[in-house]
Order: structure tokens, then C-alpha cells, then sequence
DNA sequence: TAAGTGTACTATATGATTTAGTACACTGTC
DNA sequence: GACAGTGTACTAAATCATATAGTACACTTA
């Protein structure tokens, strides 16, 4: 499903829950899918229960997945998100700070911008 | 100097980094400006020194700082910093993901680039 | 010599992370 | 009802990162 690093600084449930978000914003997983069992994934990836657990509940927490007792998890449908405006707020704020930090790293603005749009467009035909 | 936030998950070292690091991006901490001393600046944010060293000892990783045995701790000259191209590999990879966070937050294309604009209009004239 | 630097080291306490194991309530199917 | 598969909630233990406390040493300047 997706690799982990274990020299990686993050922690193993962090990983999970950015792979899945990936994921998830990718389009590999969409609305209504099933994710692997707790039980199951642990085993796919080599990893405790409950860290998979932990990273289902940050998922959910975040609007990513719902559970529904007895079946499974599921992906969120994007009716069913709300647009969380702490989340957005704090999107902006990364932002800021990563451009100040391509700036200071040498990049000029006009690199910037060329590289943003190639992004914009990139994944708006996706 | 700056504020700490202790209930932060961020570590208080990681928020000592990345406030310097504001700092000197936003032109507040010139080239060859003197950082505080270990232990004062330990003093003045009530932490231990142990820590405020981890904190140099990381920006000076970063390339920020620089260190004179004896005389201190000091801001890079730009012209001594070596372009990080690990470094800015990471960035452009933390911009896609943030960019499809965004968008998976419900921000459109146009509005994102609305965004960038500005902000890179904003910093470009400080 | 003295005070102020960075640096290194040991020791300790605390918290997050991770694993291990058990248990319970729910849903579906047989 | 029985059963297997779900999520969930615990306790317990091991490990690691973080943070503090304290000491010590080499260097620079006055």
C-alpha cells in the first residue's frame, strides 16, 4: 500500500497518516472506498494495531475517513467535509513560511512563481 | 525576543529554530549580527541552556549560523551560505503537498494562485 | 587573572511512541 | 444462536526524544 521509513524522524502513526492523506488527495482513494481492517493493515505493513489505530483516529479527526461500527472505515465523501477554516488558516501560514524559506534558500521570485504555476496546472488536469 | 508556546506539540528547541530563522528571513537578525549567548538567551526564555545549544547547533546545521570559539554565535553572510539543493528539493516537495492540501480543502485553482500572488508581491517589496 | 564565550559530558525526569495482550460491543453471514 | 470480522478501549512494559540540572574544559577579550 505504501512504505514506511523507520530512520525517518516522524513517527510510525504520522507516516500512515500522511501516506493515506496523500493518498486520499491523489485520487488512488475515493469516496466511499474501504480501507484495510486495523487488524489487516497492521499486518500489511509489519506494524502494531494500535499505531494504526492511532493514525485512523487522527484521520478522522481531521475529516478524512468516518467509521461505522461493525463495518469498516470509509473515505469521506467531499459533500459530507466541512471546509475547516483553522486547517486553512494554518495551510496559509505554512505557505507563507515556505516561500519565505525558497527565498531565503536562494530561489528568485520569478523562479517561484514559474515553479507554482507548473504545479497549479499540473495537478488541475488531474 | 520571541514567545514560546509550551503546550505546542512542537519540542521548545524546534520553536527556538524555527523563530530564529523567521527572524533572520525577515530581516530583523542582519549577517554578522551577535546572537544572544547560550546562556542568556536561556535566561531570557527561561529555558535550559542545554536546550538553546541543541537550537544553535541545529541552525548552525541549516547553514544560519556560524560559530567563533569564544567570541559567539553569528548570522550567515549570504554569500557564505552554499545553495541547499536537498534542501530545496524538500521545499518544492512540502509545496506540491501543501498545494493539494489546499485544494483538497476545498480552495480552487484561481484562488490559490490568488494567494501566491500576493504573497509573493508582499515579500518582494520588504 | 577574570568574566564571558561555545562545547562536551553525565545523570535524571518526563512524555510520546510503540509494542503486546486482553476484552467488549457491533455487524454481517452461516 | 454461533461465528468471524469490524472498531474501540483498556493495562502494562520497553524504548526513545526531550528537557532539566550540574559540572567541566578550552577559547577570547579586557
Amino acid at each position: 500500500m505504501f512504505q514506511l521509513d523507520l530512520k525517518s524522524r516522524k513517527s510510525i502513526y504520522e507516516q500512515v497518516v500522511d501516506n493515506i492523506k496523500s493518498l486520499v488527495m491523489a485520487g488512488v482513494l475515493k469516496p466511499k472506498d474501504k480501507l484495510p481492517s486495523v487488524r489487516e493493515l497492521s499486518r500489511i505493513i509489519t506494524v502494531n494495531p494500535n499505531t494504526v489505530q492511532k493514525a485512523y483516529r487522527e484521520l478522522e479527526r481531521q475529516g478524512y475517513l468516518y467509521t461505522v461500527l461493525g463495518l469498516g472505515t470509509f473515505i469521506t465523501e467531499q459533500s459530507e467535509r466541512k471546509p475547516d477554516e483553522d486547517k486553512l488558516n494554518d495551510l496559509r501560514k505554512q505557505l507563507r513560511q515556505l516561500i519565505q524559506e525558497l527565498r531565503y534558500n536562494g530561489m528568485e521570485t520569478a523562479e517561484i512563481r514559474c515553479l507554482i504555476l507548473d504545479l497549479l496546472n499540473e495537478k488541475g488536469q488531474a
